[in-house]
DNA sequence: GCCAACGTTGGC
DNA sequence: GCCAACGTTGGC
C-alpha cells in the first residue's frame, strides 16, 4: 500500500494512536475494490513510501479492520469530498492498517535490481495503482530481506 | 458505446 | 519540472 510520507509516513504512523491509520483518500475503483472485497482482518501489508527522495517498502502492517465508508467522502469543501457519495450510498472505502515494525528501506532501486522480484506488480511498467495484492512466495521474499 | 480531451500518478 | 502511462469525463 502506497503512501506519500508527506502526507503519512512509517514515523507519522508509529505516532498514532495504537499505531493505526485509517487509509483515507483512496479514489480509484481497483484500490477501494481490493479493500473492499479482498481484505481481510489481519492480511499482511507493505507499507510503501512513495512519490519521495527515496521510494520503497518502509514497513510492515497489517489489516486492522475490515473496509467502512471514507470518513472524507461526506467532507463537503474537503480535497477527498465526492458530491456522487451518499450516507446512504457511499462510493469510498478504506480499512485501517496497524504497524508491526517499521523496517529497513527496501529501495525501489534495490527491488528493481533483485531478478526474484521480477513478478511484484509494483514493479511492472505502468503501474500506477496505489494499493496491489502480492503472492505468497513474493511476501517470503520480502520478508527474508527484510531480516 | 466511442473516444478525444483532460486530469492524475509517480519515478526520474 | 518532465512526461509516460493510465483513468475519468462528457459530448455525440
Amino acid at each position: 500500500m502506497k503512501s506519500e510520507p508527506a502526507d503519512v509516513s512509517i514515523d507519522n504512523l508509529a505516532a498514532m494512536p495504537n499505531q493505526t491509520v485509517d487509509w483515507y483518500g483512496v479514489r480509484n475503483y481497483q484500490a477501494r475494490n481490493f479493500m473492499r472485497d479482498a481484505m481481510k482482518i489481519g492480511d499482511g501489508v507493505l507499507f510503501y513510501h512513495s512519490n519521495c527522495d527515496v521510494p520503497g517498502i518502509a514497513g510492515i502492517c497489517q489489516v486492522s479492520s475490515l473496509a467502512y465508508p471514507d470518513r472524507f467522502q461526506f467532507i463537503k469543501g474537503h480535497q477527498y469530498f465526492d458530491a456522487k457519495a451518499t450516507q446512504e450510498t457511499p462510493r469510498w472505502f478504506n480499512v485501517d492498517v496497524k504497524l508491526v515494525r517499521k523496517t529497513q528501506l527496501l529501495s525501489l532501486k534495490a527491488m528493481r535490481e533483485n531478478p526474484q522480484l521480477e513478478s511484484l506488480r509494483i514493479l511492472q511498467r505502468g503501474n500506477r495503482l496505489s494499493i496491489t495484492p502480492i503472492e505468497a512466495s513474493e511476501w517470503q521474499l520480502i520478508m527474508a530481506l527484510l531480516k
